[in-house]
DNA sequence: GCATGTCAAGTTGTG
DNA sequence: CACAACTTGACATGC
């Protein structure tokens, strides 16, 4: 009933109810056109999506949501080797430079926590240098976007095993060690659903003094013998440890938890699913559901009732 | 104007 | 060894 910790809820990338929309614009639809026709078309779609932001910023901050997870296509396809792009490129840059600075002081002003989770694609533990040289430059892009907008996490999964996972960590650390600090001060790794547990990550984020978010919905379907409870409370440690407030991400599963391992985000959060460990932390919890800003806000409802 | 297909990415498992 | 599945919402295209 009384809540001693300050949780606070995230909002993912988009809305479900709100008439607010994010627009994208494919490097297939780039490529067809001449450079300058390009970057005018980014252009608009960029300003449009700094505007929006910053709409969701305050339609977050009204609703006393703590938190919001910045879609990682802000400006669709910067990091692309063809089509891929600078601000300095763009025909409004003095807005969008301009905007930014606000959504900047929005943010500190209302305390509102900002995140970005750069998709499954990007991974560090490759043995591609390809696919590490992609990596880089859109860590390269969010950090760039996390400086401008001072947000405090770039989340990542650790990516595939190859067989090995061993090795694959490895790979990852080395990378990870020669981030540029911009990415590095922001980084975190994420336990997912198929790979890599906490148990697997912990050492490593110690090693690396970088934080784990925790997620509980991926352990449940990958378990590995440590309760949630224990990895909450090792998880907490490493965050202050780096005297950083602890992040966690929530989830229900759309079918019930006995159709398999893993099933795809149900609409809302059964408050059921919410770790009792959790509640009175202080502490962020992203809220992965389809009904996005209704789940969060129902959530929120939901466990201010218990 | 609506419905269907396409895009974007890397890994893994299947055929 | 090649390819589909996985994931997801908005874009793009065609009727």
């Amino acid at each position: 009933m009384t809540n001693t910790g300050k949780l606070r809820f995230g909002l993912c990338c988009i809305f479900r109810q709100e008439p607010l929309k994010f627009r994208q614009v494919t490097a297939k639809t780039l490529q067809a056109l001449p450079r300058k026709i390009q970057l005018e078309r980014l252009s608009e779609v960029c300003l449009h999506n700094v505007r929006t932001l910053q709409k969701a910023l305050d339609f977050v901050a009204e609703n006393n949501i703590g938190a919001f997870r910045i879609l990682s296509p802000l400006f669709p396809r910067y990091s692309h080797p063809e089509v891929g792009y600078i601000i300095e490129d763009l025909p409004d840059k003095s807005e969008i430079v301009q905007r930014f600075a606000e959504i900047r002081l929005f943010r500190q002003a209302h305390d509102i926590r900002l995140s970005f989770h750069p998709d499954q694609f990007n991974v560090l533990s490759s043995p591609r240098p390809e696919v590490v040289r992609n990596t880089m430059r859109e860590l390269e892009y969010q950090g760039m976007l996390g400086e401008m907008v001072d947000a405090d996490i770039i989340n990542l999964h650790a990516g595939g095993t190859y067989g090995n996972k061993k090795d694959a960590l490895k790979r990852l650390q080395k990378r990870v060690d020669i981030l540029p600090q911009q990415i590095r001060s922001r980084l975190s790794l994420e336990n997912d659903d198929k790979s890599y547990t906490p148990h697997d990550l912990l050492p490593v984020c110690q090693k690396l003094k970088i934080p784990l978010v925790y997620d509980v919905h991926h352990h449940r379907c990958l378990p590995d013998g440590l309760t949630e409870e224990a990895v909450t409370k090792k998880v907490i440690a490493l965050w202050h440890s780096l005297g950083r407030e602890p992040y966690f991400h929530i989830s229900s599963p759309k079918n019930g938890w006995q159709g398999g391992s893993h099933a795809p985000h149900a609409d809302y959060i059964d408050p059921a699913d919410f770790p009792a460990c959790w509640r009175n932390l202080t502490a962020t919890v992203d809220v992965e559901a389809k009904a996005k800003e209704l789940a969060v806000l129902r959530l929120k409802k939901d466990l201010a009732g218990c």
